[in-house]
RNA sequence: GGGCGAAUACCAGAGUGGCCAAAUGGGGCAGACUGUAAAUCUGCUGGUUUAUACCUUCGGUGGUUCGAAUCCAUCUUCGCCCA
């Protein structure tokens, strides 16, 4: 995997640049969908190519270990070709599931225990043993096993929280250098810095990180409690550190106004479950601020849904239309919301990306903020 | 003409003397959601309100009772059955 620094926008440490894998180019910034057990929910792959233009989408090492498991992915030749995606695919290693599914897993010096969401069987993920799973899935960009400790975590248990993940990370990265893709590519390592809230702990870690020298680095343990504005601050104290010519990945992060801000803070990729999760909850993303789309408000505009948006839904579909989707509980609703947040969430780091290369991002962000913060 | 049954909040439907402003479901209104155990979850849904407070309400009217959505009488409407 390479990575080529295009563009610093001035005022700013907002990047350009370009991602090359083995399954294609990735202009950044870029946003992630995901797409957790091979599927980005509610939205085919044609849509998600042509319509939203995801350069690239998540799967979860966790999830497709428990199913469909590793001997299907393997027969078929790995994710890609499973379902169908021939572009950039990266995974998560199971980290946040050691933060989500806090109450079904122990954690050991080995590893995670897990029992599993869907039948209660016992798993060990280690260190290695997500980078093996990690190869058979196939993934462009494999993540390093970590514990995501909660954004309201104290001190001690931070530390030593990170001592864990530092521990793991030195394993992880051994048995990565030790193995190569199995499928006739190359495939990319990100180590993840953690330390919650604490600057000595997000130094120490993002130090730590910087000096295995991987494709890219990843920055974790975000968005999960902490103050938006303790986020940022760890942001900028982690990439300082991390080194300029490697892409800096904020993982599950997070609405239009944090990914502006992280953009604006030096990083290059980010991924997260809203524009999917919340679309199909009925909450739509613009350019001009959030609309709930079960809201009655609706019920009688026959405007476009977002006029001159970047997805084909936008002016094909009426609000009042999508309204009553919702209502009636329909799939189509879900489909809907989903393409077009997603495609709004790719048109905004596009247009970062361009007023990054055209040097005005500074001035353009604050305005855009303003508007995509705005409720409708 | 006779008999039986039923009428409860937006809808359906529990409740059958006090713990009832009244279960539950649907519908409605709003909110939440950040590396997806999420097409999910939460709140409100008679009125005034800070309210564990008061007022009005369970087809109409009149009773019984300390107290009635619940018991009695009668009227109205609807359904079913017999002529």
């Amino acid at each position: 995997m390479e990575f080529i620094l295009e563009a610093t926008s001035p005022g700013t440490n907002a990047r350009a640049g370009e991602i090359t894998t083995a399954h294609g180019k990735i202009e950044t910034p870029i946003f992630m969908p995901v797409g957790t057990v091979g599927s980005v929910k509610a939205v085919h792959f044609h849509e998600l190519r042509d319509d939203i233009k995801a350069r690239i989408i998540l799967g979860n090492t966790y999830h497709l270990y428990l199913r469909p498991g590793l001997d299907i992915l393997h027969r078929a030749g790995g994710l890609h070709k499973f379902i169908g995606w021939e572009r950039p695919i990266l995974t998560d290693s199971g980290g946040f599931q050691v933060f989500s599914l806090s109450a079904n897993r122990k954690l050991k010096e080995e590893g995670a225990w897990f029992r599993s969401h869907i039948d209660g069987s016992k798993h060990l993920f280690t260190p290695e043993n997500v980078v093996d799973t990690q190869r058979i899935i196939g993934a462009d960009i494999m993540m390093a096993l970590d514990e995501c400790p909660p954004g309201t975590s104290d001190y001690d248990y931070a530390r030593k929280s990170l001592d864990l993940t530092l521990r793991w990370l030195h394993r992880g990265w051994k048995r990565y250098k030790e193995t190569e893709g199995i499928y006739g590519y190359d495939q990319a390592y990100f180590p993840i810095v953690q330390g919650c809230v604490y600057p000595e702990l997000r130094r120490a870690s993002a130090e730590a990180v910087s000096e295995l020298g991987a494709p890219g680095n990843a920055i974790g343990g975000l968005a999960v409690g902490e103050p938006t504005d303790k986020m940022y601050e760890m942001i900028e104290v982690v990439n300082e550190i991390l080194p300029a010519d490697k892409p800096r990945y904020l993982m599950g992060v997070g609405t239009p106004a944090n990914i502006l801000e992280a953009i604006d803070r030096g990083v290059d990729m980010m991924d997260c479950v809203m524009p999917t999760r919340n679309g199909r909850n009925g909450m739509l993303f613009t350019r001009n601020g959030v609309m709930n789309m079960r809201n009655k408000k609706w019920a009688d505009d026959y405007s476009p849904l977002d006029p001159g948006g970047p997805s084909y839904v936008d002016e094909t579909y009426s609000k009042a239309y999508v309204r009553h989707l919702f209502i009636s509980n329909e799939i189509l609703a879900m489909q809907i919301a989903s393409i077009h947040n997603l495609a709004f969430y790719l048109w905004l780091v596009g247009e970062a990306r361009q007023h990054i290369i055209a040097g005005d991002f500074a001035t353009w962000k604050p305005m855009m903020i303003e508007n995509v913060t705005r409720r409708l």
